[in-house]
Formats: C-alpha cells, sequence, structure tokens
DNA sequence: TCTCATATGTAGGGTATCCTAATCGTGAAG
DNA sequence: CTTCACGATTAGGATACCCTACATATGAGA
C-alpha cells in the first residue's frame, strides 16, 4: 500500500476539492481536473481504494461516485490546508504576489509535516482562508460550505462582499488586485447591461464596468 | 533529457558535498551517501552525465571520479543553499529544535523555486550558515571553504570558537544544545585525558568532560 | 424491451527508479 | 607477468505512473 506518493496525495486534493465543491465525483471530472487521461485515473482510484483512502459508492442515486473514507478525507483535508496556508505564507511572509502563489504551493504544499504545518499555522496567526478567499480546512478537516453566489447572480441595487475568487492564478488575478477587488472587500451592483452586458459595480468611491468574465469568477456573500 | 526530477536533485546535492568535502567522488561513495546501492547509482550518473550535469574524469591521478559541470555545480549548490535556507528558517521563524529541521528541510529544499528562495533568504536576513553552522552557498554557488578541524584535535590549552557541528540530527544535536555547545560558541580545551579518553572543556563559566564520539564532531575554528 | 452514448475499465506499451546477481577491468601484490 | 580484490557496469526484473487503443457496461430513450 504505498500510497503516499505525491501523485497520490494531487488526487487526493482533487476529490477532496471536487467532493466539497458539490457534484459527483467521477473518474472524468478527475482526469479533467488533473489534466490527464480517464485510465490512468482509474487505475490511480483502484490504488487508492487499496489503500482504503478511497470507496466507490453504487453507480445510481445522490451518493454515487467516487468518495474519500475517513482516512482518505483526513488527507485530503490536510493537503488542501497545507495548500492555502502555504499560499498564505508566500503573500504575507515572502510578499509574493497573489497572482503566482497557487503554483509555488502546489509544490510547497508536499513538504509539509504535520508540525511544520502546525507551526507556521500558529505563525501566520491562524488564518481562516487563502489569499483567494477560500476557507482553509481546520486542523481536524473540518471545511465551512458559506453558500458563495458569483456576481453576475446580483441584482442592480445589490450589495455584497467578496467572498473569493474563482481563479488561482493569471491575469484576471493581477486585474482585480489593480482595482482593489480582494476577499472581504464589499461591493454593490449598480446596474447590469443587457445581452449579457458589463455590470457597473462600486467599491468604496469608485465604479467600475466589469465583463461577465470576471464577475463569474467574483463570488460574493452577503 | 528528464533530469530534473526530485531523484536527481537528491544526487546532485550528494555530489556537491562529497566534493565539497574533499576526496573523489565516486559510485559507491555516492551509494553510501544516499543508502543506494552501487547499479542504481552508475544508472542515474549516466543519466546525469547524459544531460549535461555531471563529467568523470579518467579513474586515476587527483581530478578523477565523478565531477559536477558547470551546470551541476549551480544546480547543486542551489540545492544547498535551499536545504541550509530551509533549515534556518525552520529555527528561526518557526522555532523548531535543530536536531530535527534536517530531515524536514531534505522535502523543502525540493520545492523551493529560485524566487522562493530569494525572498526567503532576505526574510530572514541573508544568514550565512544553517543552524549547525555549516555554510550557505552563495547565489552564485559560491562555498567558502573554511578549514574546521575537529575538536578532539586540539590540544589542552587551546582555544577555539565552535564552527559547526557534524551531524545533521539526532540525541547529539540535543544533547550538545543542553549544553549550550552551538556554533560561535567560544570553547577552550583544558585537558585531554589518554587512551582516547574524554577532553576536559570550558565554555563560558562551565566545564565539561565530552567524550571522543562527540569532541570528533564538533568542528572548531579559531 | 432493446439500443446507443458515454463512462469506466482492460490491454499493452513507455519511462524513471530501484533492486539482486553476474560480469568486467584495473591497479596492486605476489 | 599473473592473479585477485574491489569498484563499476550490465542483465534482468519490479513498481509506480502515464499514455493510446480497445472493450464493456449501464441508464436513457426509442
Amino acid at each position: 500500500m504505498t500510497v503516499r506518493t505525491e501523485n497520490a496525495e494531487e488526487y487526493l486534493e482533487a476529490i477532496f476539492k471536487l467532493q466539497h465543491s458539490g457534484g459527483t465525483v467521477t473518474v472524468k471530472r478527475l482526469a479533467a481536473e488533473l489534466g490527464l487521461t480517464s485510465p490512468s485515473v482509474s487505475e490511480m482510484v483502484h490504488r487508492l481504494r487499496a489503500a482504503g483512502l478511497v470507496e466507490r459508492r453504487g453507480r445510481r442515486g445522490r451518493g454515487r461516485g467516487i468518495r474519500l473514507t475517513e482516512a482518505g478525507l483526513a488527507e485530503g483535508a490536510a493537503l488542501v490546508r497545507r495548500h492555502r496556508l502555504s499560499e498564505r505564507f508566500l503573500v504575507d511572509y515572502l510578499d509574493m504576489p497573489w497572482d503566482v502563489v497557487h503554483e509555488e504551493a502546489c509544490k510547497l504544499e508536499h513538504a509539509l509535516s504535520p508540525e511544520v504545518e502546525a507551526r507556521l499555522a500558529e505563525q501566520l496567526g491562524n488564518p481562516l482562508t487563502c489569499p483567494h478567499g477560500h476557507a482553509i480546512p481546520g486542523e481536524d478537516g473540518s471545511l465551512p460550505d458559506e453558500r458563495l453566489q458569483a456576481l453576475t447572480d446580483l441584482r442592480p441595487g445589490d450589495a455584497a462582499v467578496i467572498g473569493c475568487i474563482a481563479e488561482e492564478e493569471g491575469d484576471l488575478l493581477r486585474y482585480l488586485a489593480s482595482l482593489g477587488l480582494l476577499p472581504d472587500t464589499p461591493i454593490a451592483v449598480e446596474s447590469v447591461a443587457p445581452f449579457n452586458g458589463p455590470l457597473l459595480v462600486r467599491v468604496g468611491d469608485a465604479q467600475y464596468a466589469l465583463g461577465r468574465e470576471v464577475t463569474d469568477r467574483i463570488m460574493v456573500r452577503h
């Protein structure tokens, strides 16, 4: 049962995230998430199952698909926790820009022991979210399920607070940072142009016109 | 030429360290250092050579054995640098005890990009040594060769300063820390018991009798 | 009930890395 | 000058992944 490799960890993390984003975890979805082919994923899922980290429910009904076992859940949560703590570390301690930390954290997450993870969390002040606003699982693997909605789905006049950005890296993040559209920022929709046009939003004293590509990725709460 | 794997990095680091500790780098020594068999090492050395990271000198005379090329040297130095910076980080920022950080750093060193490495060094105040006293290679790969000698080799009456501890982890380090025998600590030999007996040393106001197993691993400078 | 689109799985093949056992080569010693 | 010990290498085999091509199975709709 040599399934504590870095590769296996990637799978567990991906399954954990898919499982928590709701919906059924299938081989196909996993393959898409990981950028691999279905047979490769199918094979690894068998290994993970043999190792007792994953189980398959019948293929019909609600609870179908791939599920993490108790052990797998703990592993997956720990990986996500380490990933997001790493991002916080890179931003808070090393002053790195938030649009590059995801990739760096992908490597770091596999290099943190529970001990280092715990001390890092403490040094960082036990943060609750990553720089993009995603919740950091607790040491017990718990993850609050906030119900966020895309900014796109607000109506004119609605006010909200940015919860997280559904994008881990790239130009979009740089753009948002340049506008000050960061997690926990209050934002209000002033108008919505028809035919899938831009949203006119207010942030503090500023007003911006944001396209759907952007507003789809800004997740807000009330 | 897929030789930028974590495994290959381990080899490069080991070769770098053996090369700098003087002496010839052979397959056998490498195998011992890495805890692998000779055939495995032989094979990887071929891969590294194909990748232009290593070269073999003739098997006689001074410069024989395995040598890092320019490229390999840079890689090796970077790995050692990241390893020792990681140790500093673990001790200075996360308050971990110095006898456990080696193992943690073994994992971390492969997860640091040049960018992260640079920022980490800066945040830590560009330290020159790891917690055990070993010099941290510069960004250019340079490594000063201090000429240290084992405490064992001093004569009664000699005074010196602890340079580094030739041991990365374990009880010995805990023991030394409990006595305050850390790098940069002044130390004087008061007497040496015959028949490979203990050394009586003075450290500040304290006096300790240290066995050869211990004094062999305490490297000092003047 | 039967058929088909689609997800899943099997077959077969490739690479990187490790191992054990056997072979090769060379300097030193007789 | 021959032999031998020992380090290096080759041979052959295992495992963990990954892939492409092909086979199966199943729910949905005819």
